[in-house]
DNA sequence: TTGGAACAG
DNA sequence: AATTCTGTTCCAA
């Protein structure tokens, strides 16, 4: 049985166990009087941006309320009026939605991570991981020398002799710790909104669990407050000091007491800051379980979750802290603030193409070259979503990238977290190759069945559903239709002036031969047989057979996957029993289990009965007969299991900085 | 559906 | 500047 361990029992009252309601799909907040509001839509009011007024001096900062002008913005906006004569052609700042909470976590270093957790003797040495002669990343020791990213071996060496260089090339290991992590972290988080990036970022979208826990706030004890991990089950979970944020804040908190302003349960300052402890929580449990550091942002958005988090690295958090819009008393937007210093090029869905086009447009009227800021783009006399689609647009490009860019450039990404998927849409394996490597259609046949043997064994790693264990053959949860050889030239055409970047890889696609897909034959037999009846022949569509092609990259992939049918809810259903197992057993550490000296000190609450049934089932019994060695924390008094009294430590030690 | 461009780490 | 080895999304044909 359990004793929970659980501080603010008494305010567990019977309705608050369906909280929160779902959120009603309003995007836009309604031009009501403040009268009018029903006082349960005024926790969505206060936290929810209104204008995001800016600083164009063509523009007051007086909110009048208008016409509208629709750039095609989905929601509304309140126009910002000023100077009447202008007014008619003066763009409207987007509106920003306040009301989901978004952390994003990026591992330091990841790669150096996974060797130095492998091999804890690599932590204190300069580590570089090689692929080709590049050092594609490096952890903080070598970082401290004087190493960094993309950098040339040769030069690694000469500035730091004694690194020591593990080859990278085989992602195999990192794909599989990048799963791993998030499928761990996946499991904390209610409804399964993991957005996965790469394989070292991930954003999640922890709205519900935000809202969840600042409704059970108790104004009258915020300094031991109880997060809640499970809706279930009131023991999980962990403590907490809601008067202030876990770890950085942006900007600098200033004074000494870095406390709330305002302890309203329902600012968005609160649902904040109660996000900076859950990040603290998730960041703790990552490097305690899994050995992993981590970086975090915490805010509102994708967008500039990511972008915050980035201010103090590694191993540390920030908050971006409201206020998110200009408010009355004159005080500044943050997001404003923030995001306006950041080069344009550094902001992320403005890649090099769309930079170079801002530059050259905003330079035009502006003075200013080389260096231009998101600031100077927002500023920029005229600039408007029209101009922008008009000057970004063109043959190619995104519909509507106007005003994305808009958006962005005001610090507003109204774009979902994804819910990560199980199956990959492509598997691809390439490979680059020094002169004279792929001389002969010999050797090209060689190295492409290399390639495609990569391949098949990717196929079926990730593709395959080995069953429970059983003795039953492996199921195909997916069958790519499509075969895809893509190629790239050594020379990379250097062309005229500024407009080459890697856009150099030709590719030539065909049906997969379905053969594929039979497990009884091996590997080695299956690529020597479509790499000679299928690839070989696409090379040659790609490549004509006498002139002298000089191959840097070769690439195969297989794409255009079809789910197949039927396993549907067995997978997704087998999936989530293997996380709640998964939840379960790392979250146990927090439960404290019965013991007689622990039920002399703590006497189960009596509210406890009530709900007795409605979060307890029998799976916990292999514990029960668990010895219970357990101390109490002296910082925040929780009982701790002594194999977690690590990572609580942890938790506490990152609160300090 | 195919092939490429642009984005990301 | 582009280097590695991937991966996703979008567009035009």
């Amino acid at each position: 049985m359990f004793v929970p361990f659980f501080r603010e029992f008494q305010q567990f009252q019977p309705q608050q166990w369906e909280q929160p309601q779902p959120q009603p799909q309003l995007l836009v907040p309604q031009a009501q009087p403040q009268s009018l509001q029903p006082q349960s839509r005024q926790a969505f009011r206060d936290s929810r941006n209104r204008l995001a007024c800016h600083d164009n001096p063509h523009l007051s900062q007086q909110s009048v309320s208008g016409p509208i002008h629709d750039f095609g913005l989905e929601s509304q906006s309140t126009f910002h009026g000023g100077d009447c004569a202008h007014s008619e052609s003066m763009a409207v700042a987007p509106v920003r939605d306040d009301r989901r909470i978004v952390l994003h976590l990026d591992y330091d270093c990841f790669y150096a991570s996974v060797f130095e957790v492998e091999q804890p003797a690599l932590k204190s040495q300069p580590l570089a991981v090689q692929q080709k002669q590049i050092v594609v990343t490096c952890n903080y020791e070598a970082r401290r020398r004087g190493l960094h990213k993309l950098q040339l071996i040769k030069d690694a060496k000469r500035i730091c002799p004694e690194v020591v260089i593990v080859l990278g090339e085989d992602l195999t290991k990192f794909r599989d710790a990048s799963k791993e992590i998030y499928h761990f972290i996946r499991s904390f988080i209610w409804g399964g909104r993991v957005e996965r990036l790469g394989f070292d970022e991930l954003s999640l979208d922890v709205t519900e669990m935000i809202d969840y826990n600042v409704e059970l706030l108790n104004r009258n004890d915020m300094t031991t407050s109880f997060f809640h991990l499970n809706r279930n089950d009131p023991t999980v979970g962990f403590t907490y000091d809601a008067t202030r944020y876990h770890g950085c804040t942006y900007p600098p908190s200033e004074g000494e007491s870095p406390t709330l302003a305002s302890s309203d349960p329902s600012t968005l300052e609160m649902r904040l800051l109660v996000g900076s402890h859950l990040m603290a929580y998730l960041r703790s449990q990552l490097e305690y379980e899994k050995g992993f550091t981590a970086t975090g942002g915490i805010s509102t958005s994708k967008l500039l979750a990511k972008l915050v988090g980035s201010v103090h690295k590694p191993n540390q958090q920030t908050t971006l802290v409201p206020p998110y819009e200009f408010t009355s008393d004159g005080k500044e937007s943050n997001v404003i603030q923030f995001i306006d210093a950041h080069e344009i090029r550094k902001i992320p869905g403005i890649g090099s193409r769309l930079a170079q086009k801002l530059r050259t447009r905003v330079a035009e009227k502006n003075a200013g070259e080389e260096e231009m800021t998101v600031r100077d783009v927002r500023l920029c006399p005229g600039i408007s979503p029209p101009l922008l689609e008009k000057t970004l647009g063109g043959p190619g490009a995104a519909k509507g990238i106007g005003q994305r860019i808009w958006g962005i450039i005001h610090g507003v990404d109204n774009t979902e977290v994804i819910e990560g998927r199980d199956l990959p849409t492509q598997i691809s394996i390439e490979d680059t190759y020094g002169r004279g490597r792929l001389d002969s259609p010999e050797s090209v046949r060689r190295e492409l069945t290399v390639l495609a043997k990569s391949l098949l064994r990717r196929m079926r790693t990730d593709l395959l559903d080995k069953g429970d264990g059983n003795e039953e053959q492996p199921r195909w949860l997916a069958h790519p239709r499509t075969l895809r050889l893509s190629t790239r030239p050594r020379n990379a055409p250097e062309t005229d002036g500024v407009r080459t970047y890697n856009a150099n890889r030709i590719s030539r696609s065909a049906p997969l031969p379905s053969l594929v897909f039979n497990l009884d034959e091996s590997i080695d037999s299956l690529a020597e047989r479509i790499v000679q009846d299928h690839v070989m022949g696409m090379f040659r569509r790609l490549h004509a057979e006498k002139s002298g092609w000089d191959l840097g990259l070769m690439n195969i992939a297989v794409t255009n996957m079809v789910e197949s049918a039927g396993d549907q809810k067995q997978s997704s259903g087998r999936d989530i029993g293997k996380m709640f197992q998964q939840q379960e057993s790392i979250l146990r550490q927090w439960t404290v289990h019965e013991s007689d000296d622990h039920l002399a000190r703590k006497p189960e609450p009596e509210v406890l009965e009530e709900s007795d049934s409605g979060w307890q089932d029998g799976d916990e019994d292999e514990d029960h007969d668990a010895p219970l060695l357990s101390i109490e924390c002296n910082l925040c008094g929780a009982p701790i299991p002594h194999f977690a009294q690590q990572a609580h430590e942890l938790y506490h030690a990152s609160a300090e900085v």
